[in-house]
DNA sequence: GGCGTATATACCTTTTGACGTATATAGATG
DNA sequence: CATCTATATACGTCAAAAGGTATATACGCC
C-alpha cells in the first residue's frame, strides 16, 4: 500500500477529503461538488479507500462515503518531530485546535 | 510552486527532513545517512528549498541546510479540520452530537 | 596554477500516475 | 423484463517526475 503522502499529493484527493470531512456523501454529490467527471471520481475514491482514507457504506445504489482517522494519524505522528519549529507551546495550541473543533461541531448540529 | 503534500510524497526527501529535524546537516552528511547517489540528494535539496521546506546556508564548499517551518505549518492546517476523529478529548455534548460516527469508530477499535 | 573535495546542474531514460472515453455492474422502478 | 439511475472498471494516451551518468562550478590547499 502506497504511503499516505503519496495519497495525498493529489489536489482533487484531498478536496475530496475535505468535503467528507464535514459529512458523508454520495459519490454523485462529490461529483457535483467538485464538477468532476464520474469516473474521476469513482477512481479516486478507490485509491482513497484502499489506501485506508475513507470507508464507503451501501445505500440501495448510492455508495455513501465517509473518513477512517488511521492515516491522517499517521500523517500527524510523522509531522510530530517538526512541530518544534513553530510550536513552542503545543499546549495552548491544542486547547485552540479543541475549541475550533467544538465550533464546527455545534454548527453541524443546526442541520 | 507545487503544494507542500506533492513534495512530501517523495520517501527520499521525508528521509532527509527527518534527518534535518534532528539538527543542520550538510548535503555529504544526508548522502551517506540515507546511501542515495549525490545528485539525488542534491536535486531533492533543490525541490525542498524552492518549496521552502527547507533553507541553505554556506560553509566553504559545504551547504548546510535545515529546516524552515512554513511548509510544515500549511500541512498540519490541512490537517485540522481532520483531528475531530481521532482527537480524544470529547466531551459529553461532543459525544452526544457525534453518536453515529462514534459508532463507526467504537466498531474500527475492536480489531 | 594545479589538484582534491563538495555540491550543483544538464541530459537522457524510464516509470508512475492522471485523464478521457467507453463499457460493465447493480439496484430501483414502472 | 425493460429501462433508468448510480457507481465502478477497463483501456489507451499523455505528461510529470524520478533515477542514472556525466559534467560543471566553487572553494581550499599545496
Amino acid at each position: 500500500m502506497p504511503a499516505p503522502f503519496t495519497i495525498l499529493a493529489e489536489p482533487s484527493r484531498r478536496a475530496i477529503l475535505t468535503l467528507l470531512a464535514t459529512s458523508e456523501r454520495s459519490v454523485g454529490d462529490l461529483e457535483q461538488q467538485l464538477r468532476l467527471p464520474q469516473p474521476s471520481v469513482s477512481k479516486h475514491l478507490r485509491i482513497l479507500r484502499e489506501a485506508g482514507f475513507v470507508q464507503a457504506r451501501v445505500d440501495a445504489q448510492r455508495r455513501l462515503y465517509r473518513i477512517r482517522p488511521e492515516p491522517f494519524m499517521q500523517v500527524d505522528a510523522w509531522l510530530a518531530p517538526f512541530r518544534r519549529f513553530w510550536a513552542p507551546h503545543l499546549d495552548a495550541l491544542e486547547r485552540h485546535l479543541d475549541r475550533v473543533e467544538s465550533q464546527s461541531r455545534r454548527r453541524r448540529k443546526q442541520r
